[in-house]
DNA sequence: CATTGTGTAACTAAAGTGGTTACACACTTC
DNA sequence: GAAGTGTGTAACCACTTTAGTTACACAATG
């Protein structure tokens, strides 16, 4: 694709993951509400995990579940955890055959696009899973795609 | 690639251009300083062209030139006229077995990446190519890649 | 009219993602 | 301990985007 839809994957599990407290959810129950495969969502709760966010249990009864409450998580904390590439890359140059200006702008290009990429992420850090959840309002259901309501 | 280096030849094309002023230059000069094909610079002007950054002449002693001074140019304004896709994409849903969360879930995830990336533009749009000269410093030097200095 | 430079098409190559299948391993539960 | 459940991960395919390159027609200068 090229095009990044893995925040949206990501940020869409934890919420779910924030919806359902400290129950486990599955990855095959998130893969269905995302519209997506179970791997899919395993790599994204992968990077979750790595990052300390999110807590994984194996075997019958398991699932993912959010080692936070949900107004500690910012969805900047979740854009880090995916460990992305710099949003804009500076094509690194031979090194000989250089135009001067070629050189010198280099670091600033870097400059720019870093203080470019802090701002957004500045502005995912003034937002957590709370902010999220209450922005889904009223109409969030009981069910994840009506498999399960509570235990 | 994947990842875009466009809008670093973009605004390195488009500092070049704001430094020698109403000098055309041409797509082969700029590729020499950026270090990549001609090709693929005219693609990019073609773009700021398009957004009424630049213009263009044609034959000989043609080339690009910007049809605005150099502070009336953001590097919002170049990295509009790339026309790039969203920053992060909320994937499309199959539209019958939705998951209620799922189908609540994705206009927030529009609304919440659009402010990012409006965050990310508001920076860029607080930097000109003039700044961006400056910021360059007293090391520009005369001539680009030492092929011409001035006329 | 010859030269210069753009605009554009066409093709190749490389990389990132998403989707999928398959399977080993860990953990819970009985 | 045995069975069942769910994760972690590898491997592979398909698709898309981008960069790079060659080639050539067209426009404009001089």
């Amino acid at each position: 694709m090229g095009s990044n839809s893995r925040l949206a994957v990501a940020v869409h599990t934890a919420g779910i993951l924030a919806l359902r407290g400290r129950q486990p959810v599955t990855s095959d129950m998130v893969a269905t509400s995302v519209g997506t495969n179970p791997v899919v969502v395993r790599r994204i709760i992968g990077c979750l995990v790595k990052s300390g966010i999110a807590e994984v249990r194996k075997g019958s009864g398991g699932g993912a579940f959010l080692t936070r409450p949900a107004n500690a998580i910012t969805i900047a904390d979740i854009y880090a955890a995916l460990g992305e590439d710099e949003l804009f890359q500076v094509p690194s140059l031979g090194k000989e055959h250089e135009c001067p200006i070629g050189r010198a702008v280099r670091p600033i290009l870097h400059q720019l696009f870093s203080g470019a990429e802090e701002a957004m992420i500045g502005y995912l850090a003034g937002i957590n899973l709370e902010d999220l959840i209450k922005m889904l309002g009223e109409d969030i259901p009981d069910g994840i795609c009506g498999e399960i309501s509570d235990d």
